[in-house]
DNA sequence: GTAGGGTTAG
């Protein structure tokens, strides 16, 4: 023993020798090594040739060596718990630097996991912090969020900083978001800085979960921590500028940016893009794509598409379809997602043959369709009224493995409707039940509108009760279009009530149009009720459609109320609206027809005036 | 693999 080095504290005397019958040949060399350290060399070599019996005697191991074959046998040993005391007699496992070296070597975080919990039922290590510390920064490392979530909750114990700070990207990582920010107060509590890579990996996800009040609430507090930032933290608040629609500050804080000599991410040149479009400032569109060639950051496929998805949605279809041409002229090979936008794009402008060209094209160029793009497609063709052909398809989809979601009930039960045929409609709206398959608003609102458009209140009325049942909004179209069959079919009563009864509800100014309720009672003759309702509009700051104005002046052109008729004809210029010429022709026939108005003549000439 | 994208109502 004498020979020892001076690390003798570190190794250990292993005494138990059967158990090693499964390591490889190659430890029970190095074993040997070591037992040529200790001066036994002749044995040893005498026993190489018996292997089973080399361990028949004392031998000394490192620290390293130890846990090696430790967490080897952890690795390849199912039940290694029952044997390791054992088989390990002199080793002490509690001993931070043996359960240190073997939780380092063992790469599976569940294997560690198993051997924590079997080192914590040794006596003493229950509530040993270090191993705590080891073991949670293990499952840090892992990225397992909500495994070092639960070993917090269930042990208690305070990890040092640095290991919170790493816990803190991995809540971050796995959108554990609030549970991120609440180790963060707690770390900024003790009077702990993170690093401005945790800071950034914060800003990050707040940005990609659209969280832009709290962006600027920790954006303040790296300030007042005096943080120096990057390019990212900047790229991180002008993305955030954007989401909450401030692109002018977000441009501004790119030129600084640029000016400084930086360049960010493409994503960021991107998302003002896209924010700029929304905005229709497609001057401060160009701007940026110069800005992005200029700092030889190429605009490439995700920006052109978010040009491309903006400018269908904002109605500029052509403007849209331009540029996707111009690229492939280009050479761009359009992939599956541009595709799909186009093709949305051209199917919501009611172009199905562009769409259907696309579609073929996109096959032959051997892109496959995926989800979105039959959902896109075959939306298209239920609004075309090619309900064949949306029905092949969406079997083809189903065929290639793609389940049925509410997704895909909803653009078919959304087609049927539009076609007339709520009775299918509403066979699989059924079959959703049966299935499992979550109905949402879109749902509901889809079926309303389908069957009052057929004249079938009743059924539009359960619908709309059912759809308030499951907690959802009824959209303005669907409102709209129960009201106002409810009023075509005379109950002008009943359709005020549900209004009413919506407006006390605290729904939504938008979706509580009053036109239809004003256009029933006028059909119906009840003109004072119409002058109240529109009173209360207008006092309401509500704004009755142009053609809703005209046809109440008509009714009461006709109905010989000509001091309401010029009231409403006032209130509808008040608007901002322009007297339509018909309805002028009309009113003014009336008024010079009968004598007893003609002073009424001269009061719209002033009104007429203001044109 | 390396921050990102597209689908159903209105």
């Amino acid at each position: 023993m004498a020979r020892l080095p001076s690390f003798f504290s570190n190794l250990y005397i292993r005494q138990n020798p059967k158990s090693f019958q499964g390591t490889t040949p190659q430890i029970r060399t190095r074993n040997l090594s070591i037992d040529q350290i200790n001066g036994s060399s002749e044995e040893v070599l005498q026993h190489s040739r018996k292997p089973d019996e080399i361990f028949a005697q004392n031998q000394i191991m490192s620290v390293s060596e130890i846990a090696k074959e430790v967490a080897d046998r952890i690795r390849t040993r199912p039940r290694w718990e029952q044997t390791l005391l054992s088989d390990f007699p002199t080793v002490n496992f509690t001993d931070p630097t043996v359960y240190n070296e073997v939780l380092r070597l063992q790469s599976n975080v569940f294997l560690s996991f198993r051997f924590y919990l079997w080192l914590r039922s040794l006596n003493g290590s229950s509530t040993d912090p270090a191993l705590c510390n080891v073991m949670f920064s293990r499952l840090v490392q892992a990225n397992a969020a909500y495994a070092a979530k639960n070993f917090l909750d269930d042990t208690k114990f305070e990890p040092e900083p640095q290991h919170l700070e790493l816990y803190i990207r991995c809540l971050f990582e796995n959108g554990l978001i609030d549970e991120a920010l609440d180790v963060l107060d707690r770390l900024k509590l003790s009077g702990y800085c993170v690093s401005l890579e945790t800071w950034n990996s914060a800003l990050s996800h707040l940005v990609r979960t659209k969280r832009v009040d709290v962006v600027w609430k920790l954006y303040e507090d790296m300030m007042a921590y005096g943080v120096v930032t990057d390019i990212n933290t900047i790229s991180h608040l002008i993305q955030a500028f954007c989401l909450e629609n401030n692109v002018a500050k977000g441009y501004e804080l790119l030129q600084q940016v640029l000016e400084a000599g930086h360049a960010p991410h493409n994503i960021v040149f991107t998302k003002l893009v896209s924010a700029f479009c929304k905005n229709h400032d497609y001057g401060k569109v160009s701007a940026v794509l110069n800005n992005m060639i200029a700092k030889n950051c190429t605009p490439d496929i995700y920006t052109y598409q978010e040009v491309i998805n903006r400018l269908c949605k904002g109605r500029m279809i052509h403007e849209g379809l331009r540029i996707f041409n111009e690229l492939k002229n280009r050479g761009y090979f359009p992939d599956r997602v541009m595709y799909t936008t186009m093709i949305n794009g051209l199917c919501r402008n009611k172009d199905l043959e562009g769409a259907r060209k696309l579609w073929f094209e996109m096959i032959r160029n051997g892109i496959v369709p995926n989800e979105y793009t039959y959902i896109a497609f075959i939306d298209g063709l239920w609004r075309s009224g090619c309900i064949d052909e949306a029905e092949k398809l969406h079997k083809e989809m189903l065929n290639k493995g793609y389940g049925e979601t509410t997704i895909s009930f909803n653009t078919r039960i959304n087609g049927l409707c539009l076609n007339g045929k709520v009775e299918e409609a509403r066979g699989l709206f059924e079959e959703m039940n049966g299935k499992g398959i979550i109905r949402d608003s879109i749902t509901y609102n889809s079926l309303i509108k389908g069957f009052s458009q057929q004249g079938k209140i009743t059924e539009g009325m359960y619908f709309f009760n059912e759809l308030l049942k499951n907690g959802f909004q009824p959209s303005t179209a669907s409102f709209t279009l129960l009201i106002e069959k409810l009023c075509e079919a005379g109950h002008v009563k009943e359709a005020e009530t549900l209004w009413l009864d919506m407006r006390d509800m605290g729904f939504e100014p938008a979706v509580l149009s009053l036109d239809p309720i004003l256009l029933g009672l006028s059909k119906q003759g009840h003109f004072s009720e119409v002058m109240q309702w529109l009173g209360y509009m207008i006092n309401n700051g509500a704004r009755p459609k142009e053609t809703t104005f005209e046809e109440l002046i008509k009714c009461l052109s006709v109905a010989d109320r000509v001091d309401d008729a010029l009231y409403v004809l006032g209130s509808m210029l008040n608007m901002g609206f322009v007297l339509g010429e018909s309805i002028c022709h009309s009113l003014v026939d009336k008024l010079c027809r009968d004598n007893s108005h003609h002073h009424m003549g001269t009061s719209l000439e002033k009104i007429l005036e203001r044109r």
